[in-house]
DNA sequence: TCCAAACAATAGAGCGCTCTAACGGCGGCA
DNA sequence: TGCCGCCGTTAGAGCGCTCTATTGTTTGGA
C-alpha cells in the first residue's frame, strides 16, 4: 500500500521537496515550468498530500471535532448535516462521535476529540457539565448548540425557545382555545425555557396554565396525553415538547376516540421531517436546525481565524408552521367572538 | 493553548521521552516506580498524547473514514450510529462526511478521507462507481454497506432484499390479496433486488406483477400512489420501496378517500422509527441497520488486523414486522378460502 | 559597470510521537 | 572471578510534511 510521498514526487520531478510543498499549497511564487513538472509527477505517482503530517508540521488543523448527543433523533441528524455542509465548504472535515446522552461517555468523547487537536469543537446538545466544556475550551475553541451556557469562553447557538412557546400559545389562543395544556420536555435541553415561555404567554392571554410532566420522546407524548385526559378532560389544545412527543400524544388521543384537530388541537416543536409528512401534517414551531449547524461552524471559524475574541451567543428566532393539527375549538363559539377580530383570514 | 508534550512530561518526571512513550502505551517492561512518576507528571501537566503525531510515527491509524450518503434519511443515521458504537468500543474514531447522493461529491469525499490515511473506509449507501471504490481499496480496506458490488477487494454488508420483498408479498398474499402492486425505489440502492424479489414472489403465488416507478422518498410515494389509483384502481395491496415511500402513499390514499388498511393494505421497508410510530404503525420489512453498522466495523477490523484476506459479502436476513396497515381485503371473501388454510391464526 | 532588489529554489530544522538498536547494571552460573 | 543473558532505560533516527533562512539568478536603475 506504501503510498507516494513528497520526496518521491520531488525526485521524479527533479526538484526539491520544498518546491513540491509550495506547489501543493498553491504558492504563487513557483515558475510555471516547475509547477507543471511537479503536477505531472504527482499525478503520475498518484500522490496525495498526507493530511496528518501536514497538520502536525503546520500545526493548524482542518478537522472539527463534533460531539453529537444522539443520531437517532432526527433533529440532531439534521444539525450534523448542516455542520457537515458548512465545514465541507470551508475545507474542513468532521471527526464525529456520539455521546449517547451519557455524561461519562461525553467526557470521554471530548477527550478523544481533543487528542486530535482539532481546529475547534462543536457540541450538539451536550449534557456534560459546563465545567468540562470550559476545560475543553482551554485547548480549542468550543461552540455549544441547543444548550445555553454562560461561560465566557463558550459560544452558543440556540433558538429562542421562550419566543417559540409564545408563538404556539398565541396561535392556539387566537383560534379561540382557552384550555391550553403543555406537555413539557422534562430535564431536556431548552425544556425549561419552553415551560417559562408557555407560562408567560398564558399569563399574557389571561389563561390558566397547565403543565404535564413529559419528555422529548414519542412515549412521553403517549403517557402525557393519557395523564392529561385523566386530569383535565376539558382541555382543547395541546402544546407539546417536540414533534416526537406530539406524535405520541396524537396517537393516544386517537386511541381514546378523539379526533385531531376536531376535538383537540396539537402543536409540536422543531418542524422535523416527521411533522412535514402529509400523513402527520403537524402544526409546529420551526427551529432552523440546518442553519444552526452552519452558524456553529461559522462561529468556530471566527475564533479559529482570530476574527473575534468576545463570546457569541446566537439566539435564532423560531417561526410557526401551521398545518392540519390545529383548528378552532368545537363548542366554544359563544366565548370567542371577541378574538375573531384578531383573526381576519 | 500550548499543550504539554511528551518532552515536558519526561523532563518533569526525570526520565527519557522514550520511557514516557512506553508508559503511555502501557508497556509491561517499565518499573512501577518510574511508571508512577511518569503518570504523576502527566496528570500534573494535564498531558494528553497527541493522536496525530502518534499515528504519523506508528503509521497505524485509529480513525475510520465514513462516507454517508444522506443523514436526513433516518436509515443512514441509524447505520452511522451502529458504526459509531462499534468503533468506539474498539477505540476507533470516525471521520465522517456526507456525499449528498452526488457522485462528484462522493469522489471528493473519498479523496479527503484517504488523505488522512484512515485505518479503513466505510461507505454507507454509496452511489459512486465501483471503479472509484476499487481505487480507494488500494489505499485502505473498504467496506460498502447497502450497496452490492462484485469487486474482490471490497467487502459488503447488505440485507437480502429479494428475500425481504418475498416476505412482504407472502404476507399480503397470505391475507388473501391478489392484486398487489409495488412502488419501487427507482435507481436507488437495492431497488433492483427488491423489484426482482417482488416479481419472483408474485410468480410463485401465481399473481400478476404490477410495478410503479417511484423512489425512496415521501413524494415518490405520493406520486406513485396517485399513478396507481389512475391505472389500476382494483389494486388492494401495496408493497412500497421503503417506509418513507409508504407514508407518502398512505397520505395520498387517504386524501383520495380511501382507508388503510380497510381499502388498501400497505407494507413498507426498513422498519425505521417512523414505521414504529403509533400514529403510523406501518407493517414493514425490518432491516437490522444498527447491526449492519456494527458488522461493517467488524469486517474492517478483520482486514486491518490481517485476520482475513478473502472478500466478505454479508447478507443479512430481513424479517417482517406486522403492524396496522395490513389486513384482509374487504370484498374478496369468495376468492380466498383456499388460502385460508395457510393462515391458521 | 556595479549593486540592490526581486525572484526561484533549496537546505535543514523541526512538529510530537514511535521504535529499533544499544546501553549499563545486575544476578546466575561455571 | 569472569562471562553471559536479562531487564529497565535511553539515544537517535525517522514518520511526511511545513516553514524560516539562505543561496543562487535575474533584472533594473544609477
Amino acid at each position: 500500500m506504501g503510498r507516494a510521498t513528497m520526496e518521491d514526487v520531488a525526485l521524479r520531478a527533479g526538484v526539491s521537496r520544498s518546491l513540491v510543498s509550495l506547489v501543493m499549497r498553491d504558492s504563487p511564487r513557483v515558475s510555471s515550468a516547475r509547477r507543471a513538472a511537479v503536477v505531472a509527477a504527482a499525478t503520475e505517482l498518484g500522490y496525495r498530500p498526507h493530511a496528518l503530517a501536514r497538520q502536525l508540521a503546520s500545526r493548524d488543523s482542518t478537522v472539527l471535532g463534533v460531539l453529537v448527543s444522539d443520531l437517532h433523533n432526527q433533529f440532531f441528524a439534521d444539525l450534523v448535516d448542516g455542520v457537515d455542509q458548512a465545514a465541507h465548504e470551508q475545507g474542513f472535515s468532521l471527526l464525529l462521535q456520539t455521546g449517547q446522552r451519557r455524561v461519562a461517555r461525553e467526557e470521554q468523547v471530548i477527550d478523544t476529540l481533543l487528542s486530535f487537536s482539532p481546529a475547534g469543537l462543536i457540541l450538539l446538545g451536550p449534557v456534560v457539565a459546563t465545567r468540562v466544556m470550559a476545560g475543553a475550551a482551554r485547548q480549542s475553541p468550543v461552540v455549544a448548540v441547543t444548550r445555553s451556557c454562560r461561560h465566557p469562553d463558550i459560544d452558543t447557538v440556540t433558538d429562542d425557545s421562550e419566543a417559540g412557546a409564545r408563538l404556539a400559545v398565541a396561535h392556539l389562543a387566537g383560534l379561540g382555545h382557552r384550555r391550553i395544556a403543555h406537555l413539557d420536555g422534562g430535564n431536556g435541553a431548552q425544556a425549561a425555557l419552553r415551560r417559562r415561555g408557555y407560562r408567560a404567554a398564558m399569563a399574557e392571554f389571561g389563561l390558566p396554565p397547565l403543565i404535564v410532566r413529559s419528555e422529548y420522546t414519542e412515549k412521553g407524548g403517549v403517557l402525557g396525553a393519557r395523564a392529561l385526559l385523566g386530569h383535565a378532560p376539558a382541555t382543547t389544545a395541546l402544546f407539546c415538547a417536540n414533534d416526537l412527543n406530539a406524535v405520541g400524544a396524537i396517537a393516544e388521543l386517537e386511541d381514546s376516540g378523539m379526533q385531531v384537530p376536531a376535538h383537540m388541537s396539537v402543536v409540536g416543536y422543531d418542524n422535523t421531517a416527521l411533522a412535514a409528512l402529509r400523513h402527520v401534517s403537524l402544526t409546529t414551531v420551526h427551529q432552523p436546525r440546518h442553519e444552526m449547524g452552519r452558524l456553529a461552524v461559522q462561529l468556530l471559524l471566527e475564533r479559529i481565524r482570530g476574527n473575534r475574541e468576545t463570546v457569541a451567543r446566537l439566539q435564532l428566532e423560531p417561526s410557526l408552521v401551521v398545518r392540519e393539527t390545529t383548528a378552532r375549538p368545537r363548542h366554544t363559539a359563544s366565548s370567542t367572538p371577541s378574538l375573531e377580530t384578531e383573526v381576519p383570514a
